[in-house]
DNA sequence: AGAGTGCTACGACTGTTGTAGTAGGTTTGC
DNA sequence: GCAAACCTACTACAACAGTCGTAGCACTCT
């Protein structure tokens, strides 16, 4: 049963992302989470998408006190590498790089990202495949 | 009625995205387009596709000769930044910095996509704020 | 003018997602 | 020991997405 993670609906989402953030937890302390987060959802409703996430194969639950206790069972860059992929496939031909230029040249990133970015290609750059560039 | 392009369903998409490549079509010109591709769909599908896309202003239609012709009326990057953004939203905090430097470092780029990210970090490093770096 | 072909409108069906209620079992607090 | 609180299983239901069939209208060809 590899986890279907592709379709997870987003209600379902934020039900795994509170156990990414908050880690292991009982329905109730997901719906607890939930409230916190301005979220309304009755008891069952999170109980539900708890019980769909299992089916998908994307959290698993063992009965250990009173309740069950959930916790995830893919991770939060797996799901998001396979989100974004959807993205990039839809309309960036799979490729990343016209993403991110488009990004960049949008102008969206601080200053302190920008530095950051440049320690990254520069280390890239310098390492795997050198270019023929100045 | 602006246009909800949020609720494009992935099926549709494939249809706007037949309008995109192609231009102004018909149902039958885009039914034919998608053939090409390998997507079999019946012409019936499409029509409900398309207008369903009318239905949320995503596309318009006019009758011309025998058939409606229809055009897109949302454009491709306005879709896919609406695409993007909830990824954005939903993994990134909203911004794009973590996201690039992640598929940086995950190594997808082609040396030549690394050269005009630099050059065009280069440009942006240059003009708008000046950097506190060597 | 009849047959065929093509078009649209409308309805329909299935599966999924978002949302929740109810029923019945278990634990706990007095 | 009984009531209150809590838990899960099952059911339900509306909206939407994906898929298509049918029926009826219009045009065309002979």
């Amino acid at each position: 049963m590899t986890p279907r993670e592709a379709d997870i609906g987003e209600a379902e989402l934020e039900v795994l992302q509170t156990l990414w953030e908050h880690g292991p937890a009982t329905v109730r302390e997901v719906m607890n989470k939930l409230h916190e987060h301005g979220r309304q959802l009755a008891y069952t409703t999170v109980l539900t998408f708890l019980t769909r996430l299992e089916q998908k194969g994307c959290v698993t639950s063992d009965k250990s006190d009173l309740a069950y206790v959930y916790r995830p069972k893919v991770t939060r860059d797996k799901v998001s590498r396979t989100r974004l992929d959807a993205v990039l496939d839809s309309f960036y031909d799979g490729s990343p790089g016209p993403l991110v230029l488009q990004l960049i040249r949008e102008g969206k990133f601080t200053g302190d990202e920008i530095a950051e970015l440049q320690d990254v290609i520069d280390a890239l750059d310098a390492k795997p495949q050198r270019r023929s560039r100045s």
